[in-house]
DNA sequence: TTGCCACTGTTTTTT
DNA sequence: ACAGTGGCAA
């Protein structure tokens, strides 16, 4: 087979799509194509690193590898030849400056370049978008300068919009504004209209006054006392009126009125349309105007702006042409990855240097183009995605395409249970084929309105067969969905690993964090009831601190320490860690909202819990697919863009109950609908098709999202789990914590301890140390509660009588007179964090007496290693001298099975 | 009982 | 923007 220098291929889910991609590159390397003229774009890092990874991977084991057959193949070399140059191949790869990238970056590579042409200096920085409310503030001005206020807040008005949904739709036609072309808007005026509609309305009114039988109903249907009333009559939309109450006092003339009202009303929804696309393009303009005074002077770019100016760059320059030849002087292949997620402005950007790279002319006689994906696994149209580009893109250039139809992930049972579902649906669904020797799998439809349940049941079962945690993946609708069904499993004492995005400011406890610094800040109760109610504590006075004087990152350790916050660390930490970057307080107020730091992921093995989204790309033996807890959203778009296969036809304003008397809109409106109902069919593919071996899907009865699959309860084949060998996973390494690491002391514990008692002995500690940390105050009554704390986190591991045991070590702790003169007087702190010569430790209990000495003390539940013990709390007790300069006591406080032991230290 | 209108409550995906 | 519900008329 002849190498083809301009091919795609059509990727269905599982069928090798990163093995063909990885094979292409190895065939353009050994044909002695240089490393850095061959440009593979992905989606997402990830994916990036991926293939380069898996290049070299390759590479190092290409003897043994399926890609060598493949690279035989399409270079025609002998396999002697190729095995000969591998090494030369990979040193030259490696010491190549690959362009192995998201098309973010190469875009932003690019904008670096050439960043001078449009003002900006070439060391800016990129965020996922511009700094909003600052950009706000900015248009705002900018508004107000160009004398446009008025027409800021009549587009408002007009279409019932806050000004930041405005805000929004300028943003939409920013982005969208090179593909305008030739759609422009006219002005006019609507009062014509109106008064036609109003005459009309009258004809009616007067027909039905002189009619003795209209009811009340009728009568009350068609008043109306203003236009507006008029348009949201429901009947206005019916073809006839011969209908309902009306249907009694029908004549023909009734109908002629009722046209009447709706010719005018489709000619007054028309011009409205254009006067507000009319001024939203104006404000576009003001808009743009401050997008680029604040990158300017900020160095501060969106993604979205990155895009713009590229194109505007390589589009708009006088000597673009030339900018054009720069870059393609180093780029001779084109790889793309994932092509059905680009959107029109990235392809505009880069279709001048493909078409340089298939006319095959010149210095391109060697250069070659190339491009994967699969257009049932677009499922980012919302991002600006247009599936139908992969076709024209592919006709536009005259790529040959293929088709890879062999599943090399699944197993047959969930692959044909795949091509039973969406054969009927997915237009063009060409069937997926599964491997001989991949002849087992299970799928099984769940029908259950207890979702949560009903997940959490099949993750028992696949647990108790043997499954791997790690095998199991649950891929949910939301990433509120995901939260739900990760505290679901955690409160069951499975461990979960979530790789949904929730925003690290989403999180309760810093939510509490952000009202407790409101309140210091603005000193409005709000903020201190909201602080109250998101610990879950009585609501009372807060100690005034002058904000502006103590260190951002204390104020918020003291008040997580003071208000026991430590339970929810993982996120606190991450907290901790951000708010470094915040000066001051005000800085922190007024601009939390755009940190987008991810909540932490609660662990390293467990259940994965993600959105459908997420999973695109991965595979997991056992996939559950939950239905969405909640309600489906509508479509709130406002702007309809309508699309002829990649060119934008017209834009319209979404306006209720307007299809029915409006053919064009109505047609537009219902391509749209086509292609949400396509967006969500290709979600569930994509999440149907991550599973290797077994498939649950677990719908709920109404407003399940896999309605418009026809799904029937059933089962097919048969779930075999093979057994795992479980000691490999014990291994797992626990993470090497970085100098401002604030983790619990049962972590450090965990890790100074490994390897020297049996495990159920840490684990005893761990819990003894725990109970003890969950204690507020050292009072009697508290036991009770921090037991059941105790169940939640210990209750699996340990047996009924060994919780007992240590709820019967605390209560006597708390008796104990020796111990309780110790902390009588004075202030003391749980789980104190100490970083001394740059190493983190606990203290278990850190006690300040009145005469501004300390007291340190830790807890051990057994007498062995004493010696040990003694170092340690000589450690600890030489770090607080030398942090506080003042008296230090060290004691050992032995929680025996049958007695207290208090050692001085 | 059926059909219709008017009112109310609920409500995403992310490089 | 949609789904569900209550109330009115036939």
């Amino acid at each position: 087979m002849a190498f083809v220098k301009n091919l795609a291929y059509e990727a269905s889910a599982g069928s090798g799509k990163t093995f063909m991609l990885v094979v292409r590159y190895l065939t353009l390397l050994f044909q002695g194509a240089d490393a850095s003229k061959i440009l593979a774009l992905t989606f997402t890092n990830k994916a990036a690193s991926e293939m380069s990874e898996r290049i070299v991977e390759t590479l190092e084991h290409l003897e043994t590898r399926g890609e060598l057959d493949e690279i035989i193949k399409e270079s025609g070399m002998s396999k002697e030849k190729i095995l000969t140059q591998r090494a030369k191949v990979l040193t030259s790869f490696l010491n190549a400056h690959t362009k192995i990238m998201t098309i973010d970056s190469f875009f932003t590579q690019i904008l670096r370049k050439f960043s001078l042409y449009v003002g900006l200096m070439p060391d800016f920085t990129t965020y996922a978008s511009q700094h909003e409310i600052k950009l706000l503030s900015r248009f705002l001005k900018e508004v107000s300068v160009a004398g446009k206020k008025e027409l800021l807040v009549a587009l408002a008005l007009e279409s019932n919009k806050r000004v930041s949904d405005i805000f929004q739709l300028l943003n939409e036609f920013y982005e969208k504004e090179e593909e305008f072309g030739s759609i422009s808007f006219q002005k006019s005026s609507l009062k014509e209209y109106e008064d036609q509609a109003l005459q009309a309305l009258t004809q009616l009114q007067n027909i039905v006054k002189n009619c003795k039988g209209a009811s009340a109903t009728l009568l009350k249907a068609v008043e109306a006392d203003s236009f507006d009333v008029l348009r949201s009559k429901s009947w206005i939309g019916k073809e006839t009126l011969e209908y309902w109450v009306f249907k009694k006092c029908y004549t023909p003339e009734m109908d002629s009125a009722l046209h009447t009202i709706q010719d005018a009303l489709r000619a007054y929804n028309r011009a409205k349309e254009q006067n507000f696309f009319y001024g939203l393009r104006e404000l576009t303009s003001i808009y743009k105007k401050a997008k680029k005074a604040l990158y300017q002077e900020e160095s501060e770019l969106g993604f979205s702006d990155v895009t713009q100016l590229v194109y505007t760059i390589l589009h708009r320059l006088d000597d673009s042409e030339f900018l054009y030849f720069r870059l393609d002087a180093t780029i001779e292949h084109m790889l793309l990855d994932e092509f059905q997620d680009t959107s029109i402005m990235q392809y505009k950007i880069l279709k001048p240097l493909i078409s340089e790279i298939v006319s095959g002319q010149g210095v391109f006689e060697s250069g070659s183009f190339f491009f994967v994906g699969d257009v049932k696994q677009s499922i980012y149209r919302f991002r600006g995605g247009v599936s139908a580009l992969f076709g024209e893109v592919a006709r536009e250039n005259h790529t040959e395409v293929k088709k890879l139809l062999t599943n090399y992930r699944s197993q047959r049972e969930v692959i044909e249970f795949v091509n039973r579902v969406f054969e009927e649906k997915i237009t063009n669904y060409s069937p997926q084929l599964s491997r001989k020797e991949a002849d087992g799998g299970y799928v099984e439809v769940i029908e259950n309105d207890e979702l949560l349940e009903a997940t959490l049941t099949q993750v028992e079962r696949l647990i108790s067969l043997g499954a791997a945690l790690n095998d199991i993946a649950i891929l949910c609708a939301t990433n509120g969905d995901g939260e739900e069904i990760k505290n679901l499993l955690q409160n069951r004492a499975i461990e979960v690993v979530t790789e949904t995005t929730t925003k690290l400011i989403n999180q309760r406890s810093v939510k509490a964090i952000l009202e407790y610094l409101k309140y210091l800040y603005f000193e409005e109760d709000i903020y201190r009831h909201n602080f109250f109610a998101l610990i879950d504590q009585k609501s009372m006075p807060l100690p005034k601190l002058d904000v502006t004087r103590i260190k951002l990152f204390d104020i918020i350790k003291q008040c997580i320490e003071r208000y026991g916050l430590f339970s929810d660390d993982f996120h606190i930490i991450r907290f901790l860690d951000a708010v470094a970057k915040y000066e001051d307080i005000d800085a922190l107020i007024f601009e939390y909202e755009r940190l987008d730091v991810s909540a932490a992921a609660s662990d390293l093995s467990g259940v994965r819990v993600l959105t459908v989204h997420k999973s695109k790309g991965l595979e997991y033996k056992h996939v559950i697919v939950m239905d969405r807890l909640k309600r489906a959203p509508a479509s709130r778009d406002s702007i309809i863009y309508e699309y002829d296969g990649i060119i934008l036809q017209n834009v319209y304003l979404r306006t209720a109950g307007r299809d029915t008397i409006d053919t064009a809109y109505a047609n537009a409106l219902a391509k749209e609908k086509a292609l949400v109902r396509e967006d969500s069919l290709n979600a569930l593919y994509v999440a149907f098709t991550r599973a290797k071996e077994h498939l649950f899907v677990i719908k709920k009865s109404e407003h399940s999202s896999f309605e418009l699959l026809d799904l029937e309860v059933g089962s097919f084949g048969s779930l075999k789990v093979e057994q795992q060998e479980q000691r490999h996973e014990r291994k797992t390494k626990k993470l090497p914590y970085e100098n401002l690491y604030y983790g619990t002391q049962s972590e450090i514990l965990a890790l100074e301890n490994e390897g020297e008692e049996d495990l159920q002995a840490i684990n005893f500690g761990l819990a003894l140390h725990y109970m003890l940390e969950m204690i507020p105050a050292f009072s009697l009554d508290a036991i009770a509660d921090a037991k059941n704390m105790l169940l939640n986190k210990y209750g699996f591991i340990l047996t009924p009588k060994e919780i007992d045991d240590i709820c019967m070590r605390v209560e006597r702790l708390l008796q104990h007179s020796e111990f309780l003169n110790l902390i009588k007087e004075g202030r003391y702190y749980k789980e104190k964090a100490l970083r001394y010569k740059n190493n983190l430790r606990y203290l278990d209990l850190l006690v300040q007496k009145e005469d501004g000495s300390f007291i340190v003390i830790d807890y051990k539940s057994a007498m062995n290693f004493q010696d040990k013990h003694r170092k340690q709390v000589n450690y600890y007790k030489e770090a607080v001298r030398n942090i506080t300069n003042a008296e230090v006591e060290g004691y050992l406080c032995y929680l025996l099975e049958d007695s207290i032991e208090i050692v001085a230290v």
